[in-house]
DNA sequence: CTACCTGCAAAGACTTTGCACGTGT
DNA sequence: ACACGTGCAAAGTCTTTGCAGGTAG
């Protein structure tokens, strides 16, 4: 068992890489994480909870499992989470820390494009080489001030 | 009328400089809108609807109209919305385009600071240079594909 | 005067939580 | 066996909307 698989995708994580990273982290497989570590490996998003839900409808799972499924495999770092900007989070697999990539969001059909050359310098003109007009970005910066060190 | 401003923060948007864009917008001067703007303009921010609404309580104002108020001076313009990965929008004036800034937020207090030099080289450093840890940052692109501009 | 704004209240979208039952290890 | 995970339903936050009355230009 576990033998299976045929190709093995060498630039995106396998399925049973990142079911290694949930037991290092101390979470039980259950069926609905595995679904939505299949998805989330098969096709890369990034979604939303509801996105998520919908796509693994066949083996149903609850909403609330969902969120809390999501929100724990972020913490663990298996999930990077994603703001758009509309209010509604999305989830992609993090794990290759090595693979840092950003976003292009079309405004009006919410099509994401994945931006791999992380040239910073371009910024928005990467965009507008891929066609994308009325270009803007958002570049915010998360971490621990030094006073909340302490 | 309009001549009594003693001092002209010559870096910052003058109120009177602000309701002049309101104008060309053909946006009303309500006491609602002023009452928002004289904030902004005092208080960088940048601030949620609800925040906003508790620092201009004197004045009631509905949360409707918070809403409202924040959102059609978004779309003329006025105001920029951040996205600081908590499901809250926040606004902020965004008027002088060339005074590009970026913000460092910290993730336990929510404080925010200026990131004024926007040399994107430096990236996480320019964080870490402020004594934060723990550093990561969403740059996220918006813009209209090429299909949808069809 | 008329189109635009506002307050109020209700509804909507997304997410979280309490609790009892179920399940991986 | 027992801690952890799940379903269900209720509640919580942030935000939007309908409508009738109010107000700026």
């Amino acid at each position: 068992m576990g033998h299976d698989k045929k190709h093995d995708h060498s630039h995106s994580r396998s399925l049973d890489e990142v079911l290694d990273d949930l037991k290092k982290a101390n979470l039980k497989l259950t069926a609905s994480r595995k679904n939505i570590l299949e998805l989330l490996v098969k096709e890369h998003g990034p979604f939303s909870a509801d996105e998520v839900q919908k796509r693994i409808s066949r083996k149903t799972c609850d909403q609330a499992t969902v969120y809390r499924t999501l929100a724990s495999l972020e913490d663990v770092g298996i999930l990077r989470r994603c703001e758009f900007g509309d209010g509604t989070a999305r989830f992609e697999l993090s794990g290759d820390s090595n693979h840092h990539h950003h976003h292009l969001i079309c405004k009006q059909c919410r099509r994401v494009e994945i931006i791999d050359d992380c040239e910073l310098e371009g910024l928005d003109r990467l965009a507008q080489k891929r066609g994308f007009t009325d270009v803007s970005h958002i570049l915010e910066f998360f971490g621990t001030c030094p006073n909340c060190k302490k």
